[in-house]
DNA sequence: TAGTGGTCTAGACCACATT
DNA sequence: ATGTGGTCTAGACCACTAT
């Protein structure tokens, strides 16, 4: 535990830094080191203004920051409490297809291989790890309605999410069970999408012609701190459904 | 000009809406009316607290929040201010096309056509205005260094823009003239994107093969309190090029 | 009833930009 | 020197939840 009073004696010496960055800090560190776990509920605003030696109005400017990034959420008369990921927007930030009849459903996924390999060069620049690290790759097809629709390719690293796979069957939903499997929380992710046209591979799995147009979504799944998680490439069949933005 | 204390007053008939919120109505409705218009300083924080009839200390929540959607901005030790295109990441919000050497220019836009019409259903379901209602169609070209890129068909209501190009050649950034010359702001966009071969039309024009995969991204805009202002379809070349989106 | 978050105030003091 | 936003405090009171 930090003792009391700790950010403000930090704080004489930096005279630059708002205390509530500072708290901020602090905060977001307990989160990294899941002193605070997902689910968990943080001490009252009262008690974390003693403990830090900042008043409970700075406290409660920073938690506000932190429940607006979506990291804390507050439940009125009860308490602060860390999300999880079905508590933020999670399945929908995270997963945009939407039907043309306007259905929004998870797609179940069907694994088609899994492999520990060590990391190129193009990966290794995703996941921010060394040329040759070890990494867990997986490819899968996802159905809708059991219709084929996407196909995918996951790369992980081996260190960061050990054995990925090996001693569980691995759920629909992979950022969730990096969360209670390895306590590992997707928060932010970077996406390109491009039109290709299917390649042999993509068509069988799809049953397409080669060279129909799919949409290729590349993307970089991060943790707290821009910490690399996944690179995931998926390429999905747009005819009967579409990929959602939202901008502003 | 509002009244002294007028917050305070309507506050007294309706204790379940927070005089923050209340605030925030007040100041909106000025940006929506344009008495504080796209460049303009508002009053400082003690002069709206005065107006208002509330603490400083609420006017500045109120602020926070607006600098937060990007509606205002603050210069410390000058004032605050209304937003414009240019401030706003605007030009990068709503233009996200990234060459995959990593370069991100303004592409310039070529008028192939424009004309007036009558919205037909699905035109007026967009643009939330009456079938049958006065709009402007405009079908563009875009080039990134002199190649084409991209085709775009524009529709806007009539209404709402009038005569959007006949007084003058439109820039290629639309949006800083909607503001400029029609005093209407683009805050937010919803955009669906999916893959589709090129028609025949698309392909003389991008000079591709018809079938040629491209992004098309279907994109309505809005201004504040989702007033719908521009339904735009871009069919995108993305063999040298991709679409960024960044979540969380 | 006790404890939590939610709203609001009044005022102190600092950092910064303009005049 | 003046006025602006930026930080921080201490405390009042309200609304909600659990017991």
């Amino acid at each position: 535990m930090a003792p009391r009073g700790e950010v403000r004696r930090l704080h004489r010496n930096r005279r630059d830094v708002p205390l509530y960055e500072m708290v901020d800090s602090l905060i977001r560190k307990r989160l990294v080191e899941n002193v605070w776990s997902p689910g968990a509920m943080l001490p009252s605003e009262i008690q974390l203004a003693r403990e830090f030696g900042v008043s409970q109005g700075t406290v409660r400017r920073t938690l506000d920051a932190l429940v607006a990034e979506g990291l804390l959420y507050r439940r009125q008369g009860v308490g602060t409490f860390v999300s999880e990921m079905e508590d933020r927007r999670s399945l929908f930030l995270f997963f945009n297809m939407v039907a043309d009849d306007g259905r929004q459903e998870m797609p179940a996924a069907r694994l088609l291989g899994a492999e520990f390999g060590q990391a190129n060069e193009e990966e290794a620049r995703r996941l921010a790890i060394a040329v040759g690290a070890p990494v867990r790759r997986l490819r899968r097809l996802r159905l809708f309605r059991e219709t084929p629709m996407i196909v995918e390719k996951v790369v992980v690293s081996d260190a960061l999410l050990p054995g990925l796979g090996t001693e569980v069957p691995l759920p629909d939903h992979l950022f969730r069970h990096y969360e209670v499997a390895y306590r590992v929380t997707v928060v932010e992710a970077d996406e390109t999408v491009r039109a290709v046209g299917a390649e042999p591979e993509d068509a069988a799995l799809l049953e397409l012609a080669v060279g129909t147009p799919l949409l290729q979504i590349d993307r970089v799944a991060y943790a707290l701190q821009r910490r690399p998680v996944e690179w995931r490439v998926s390429r999905c069949d747009t005819s009967g459904q579409s990929y959602r933005i939202h901008r502003g």
